[in-house]
DNA sequence: AGGGCGCTTTAAAACGATTTACTGGAGGCA
DNA sequence: TGCCTCCAGTAAATCGTTTTAAAGCGCCCT
């Protein structure tokens, strides 16, 4: 360390008080305040009020890491998010996670738990190493996701959003199956005859359940099914580029149904490209209805999955399983309500 | 403890290892352990190699809590929202908050720090209680807010994003005259010469600054101005009632300049209610390039803030602080750009 | 009166890491 | 060779809390 000039903070720190102090000035030992603070064991009334007493006068504050390394818990949960940043972060930085964030947060809150929020990195080991947590929610996990491993190795208390690869873990439902049924029906009362479904490349629960409705569905009203998958990696561009590529294999397309919001941007890019008008001759549906959803020109049809709903019963099932409480059936959320956008609906005047 | 059944898990903990495991199988003493991960002083090389061996060999992480007792670190911060939850939540629970946490915790990750997210609560004070952390970012505080003195009192190392009611902390700019005179220019050239500023009733810098250029670019110009205070708690609903008032007070009104975006679309509402045409009869703009702001019909004119560069110099100028640098002078943000939309630029078409 | 019971209180151990203070050995210099 | 310095290693102290084990006290019952 250098002696070019008084750096750091020569500021005299108030000795942040310890329970020490407060035992002190309340004249009795340590291990009273502690029982006191939690209840856990009767203390003499007055004996109580002379320790409030003194935790107002000093402005007393648990040290909550020291607590920690005693009981065993961070009074924190972790929320986790493996999608590829092109995805999850991509040009608004904000959607699906975010949403589920904000409610998880208040949800701990309320239990007087904090939220850290972990978003992708290069190696997942890493943040395990610098954030300290009793639990995580994990959002729609891949198959070979690189958290799952570490917190099922490390035995943490998990619940995932959506499926889990495996069906090992508690979670709560997005009703895919129910998600995908509604967008294919909406896409064949819609008029569409020859529509693929677009899907990303990973291994997602998600994703399987939308082609097995989709393969299902299309068979049962006698239409030929296609299914195109895109490297999610890619993100929007890859999808333009693929939705491109099917209109000169098959120009007869009318309809593309694809669930990652992010790939349906590039899917309107590339429909634009090559000129085909939404929802004239094209029609389009998504599943998340986010803001890429919403601002699109025009506006895709998508489903509301009550992501805030279905955020706080997960956390509230998580909490409980820290606390060592069966897990129980979890409430199950709201079902999926479709929301018809002009994407998929002419208008009264469209041709 | 009652005695029914096997509560409470009987499952074998795997004893997470701990630095004395390591010790004991790499050969050596703890402190020695200690000193090659941090890296604080030499190490024999071969010894290195054992230490690192043992790692791998027993998975150990380290215990975050045991280290921030002695080391007095978290390594960890918090984002605190005081903004009421009917505009800072909402109905889409998304925007302005989301999309600085997103950017935070991806700049506070990639230095090994976790990111908190600390909801607005009734009791502040009991948020501090729950949640340990090094430092805080705080946005857009208000004049009296709940979480700065709670701050300043505990001397925690704090950067506001906005402006700091009484400058005294560091903080990063969001160039609140800049944009307030993008926006009340705009709204000139667009060809409003009867527009309100409507702002909410707290007592923040932003609505200070935003008054202060729209009364000097008015007098300018060589027109009256007009300022409207609506409640923030009552939100959307509070803000469409208030314009109705207005319109009826003064019918020759040709546009609003509304900087928060929950009121904005409750003007929309209102002048929806009222008949008339946006922009045709009403000139209308927004500050916050949100969801609301892009979704709304018309969409709404507003402004690009950077709000991920702003969150990306915000949190490393934290970090800097919390590590005993001086805070110098921050990088400032990009300047906020215009965006015109539909809400104040008729098309070429419309009359 | 004395033993036993139940309850609160306290002193001390424990949690898992870092930091301090000391030790022993290697090497340099006279 | 003798002395001093420097360096890496270890044992022990330390951080602030909770928990355990033991002690103290009052009271009832016989």
């Amino acid at each position: 360390m250098d002696d070019t000039g008084k750096t750091g903070p020569e500021i005299r720190i108030p000795h942040r008080a310890t329970v020490k102090d407060v035992a002190r000035l309340a004249g009795v030992s340590p291990g009273t305040v502690s029982n006191a603070l939690s209840g856990k064991r009767r203390v003499d009334e007055a004996k109580r009020a002379r320790i409030e007493a003194a935790i107002a006068e000093l402005g007393y504050i648990p040290n909550i890491a020291a607590r920690g390394i005693r009981t065993g818990r961070a009074n924190t949960i972790a929320l986790f998010s493996s999608m590829p940043t092109a995805v999850a972060a991509g040009p608004s930085k904000l959607g699906f996670m975010m949403e589920i964030a904000a409610s998880a947060a208040l949800t701990a809150l309320n239990r007087n738990v904090a939220l850290v929020l972990v978003p992708p990195i290069a190696d997942p080991a890493e943040a395990l190493r610098n954030v300290s947590f009793d639990g995580a929610l994990l959002v729609e996990p891949a198959e070979d996701d690189p958290f799952l491993g570490l917190l099922s190795a490390r035995a943490i208390p998990t619940v995932v959003i959506g499926a889990p690869p495996g069906a090992e873990l508690p979670h709560v439902e997005l009703h895919y199956e129910e998600t995908a049924r509604l967008l294919v029906r909406h896409m064949l009362e819609a008029g569409a005859r020859a529509f693929p479904l677009m899907l990303g490349q990973s291994r997602r629960q998600s994703h399987a359940a939308f082609e097995r409705v989709y393969l299902a569905e299309m068979a049962a009203a006698g239409l030929a099914p296609r299914v195109v998958r895109v490297g999610e990696d890619g993100g929007q561009a890859a999808a333009a580029e693929a939705i491109l590529a099917e209109l000169s294999a098959r120009p007869a397309l009318d309809g593309v149904l694809v669930p990652v919001d992010a790939l349906a941007t590039g899917v309107m890019e590339g429909l634009r490209a090559a000129g085909r008008r939404v929802p004239q001759d094209v029609r389009v549906a998504t599943r998340y209805d986010g803001i890429r959803a919403r601002t699109e020109t025009p506006p895709l049809t998508a489903v509301d999955l009550h992501l805030d709903r279905v955020s706080e019963i997960a956390t509230e099932a998580l909490l409980d399983l820290i606390e060592g409480e069966a897990p129980a059936q979890f409430p199950s959320p709201p079902a999926p309500v479709l929301l018809p956008r002009a994407s998929s609906v002419p208008a009264a005047g469209d041709d």
